[in-house]
DNA sequence: TATTTTTGCTTTAAATAATAAAGTAAAAGT
DNA sequence: ACTTTTACTTTATTATTTAAAGCAAAAATA
């Protein structure tokens, strides 16, 4: 789990930490579509591994953007919140989500859609980040 | 090099195109620092090696996010250039740079700083955009 | 003209990482 | 008490990356 960085470049750094092949779909996952224990994350479409899931889920932990927590009503079932780190993501994947719509999907006619009625990034951004801040206020009560 | 696309998400399937460890390097390169030959794209301070970054350049060539193509002056070297799909991903090169200027540091402190007397977002991928046009534009004439 | 260097690769072998599958231990449910 | 669920860990297989060497065409040098 010990990571090391290539060189002293901002973007190779945070690639370093967050570019992996899945840590940037299992925010996807808990910032988009709400997931926060270990088995939903594992059902996502593209079918992470356990070990990898269990390894990245540590690696972010460690980073602090997530936090891994237990619910009084369950001692068994871990809970994952993105943090403020995480949650501050949500731009870089809103650019992420607006470049494949553009290009990506030539080469991937299946793709989803992307459908906003609003474009303004700022708007889209914030609403995101406030849902689910809401959610994590009803999770953690 | 030939690419599958793990799922239909319009997030994956992004990071299946452009989302290994080189491709976004190779693009701030050019970008940022007006890298346009292999020679220069090799002596990037991470130390790509020599298979892979002609295997990404192919990929990238035929993603058409760059062009290839060489000077009249020179009938050895290839002079590759980003095209307005790769000249796109500015917006997603700064927000990786602005998360990364934010919280990446604690755990790379020796990390380069981002300076921006402006804030504005637009703006500032505008002006990176303008400038590598600029540029494209003395390299072909 | 002959030789050397540069460029942009390709090939190969070794190291590293990812995947799939099975196993495990603690907690929860029946 | 027995079974299932959760969140892993371990192991073997497969895939990818890296480092190193090699190569051919073009350009520069002698």
């Amino acid at each position: 789990m010990e990571k090391k960085f290539r060189s002293s470049c901002i973007i190779a750094s945070a690639l370093d930490l967050i570019g992996d092949k899945w840590s940037l779909l299992i925010i996807r996952d808990m910032l988009m579509h709400k997931k926060k224990t270990f088995k939903e994350l594992l059902a996502s479409e593209e079918g992470v591994a356990t070990n990898l899931l269990s390894g990245r889920l540590k690696l972010l932990e460690s980073l602090e953007v997530l936090t891994k927590r237990k619910l009084p009503e369950n001692k068994k079932e871990n809970i994952y919140l993105l943090t403020k780190k995480g949650i501050d993501l949500a731009p870089l994947i809103l650019e992420i989500v607006l470049w494949s719509d553009q290009y990506v999907r030539a080469y991937h006619p299946g793709m989803n859609r992307f459908e906003a009625g609003v474009i303004n990034k700022i708007e889209l951004v914030e609403n995101v980040q406030q849902e689910y801040k809401v959610f994590v206020g009803e999770v953690i009560g």
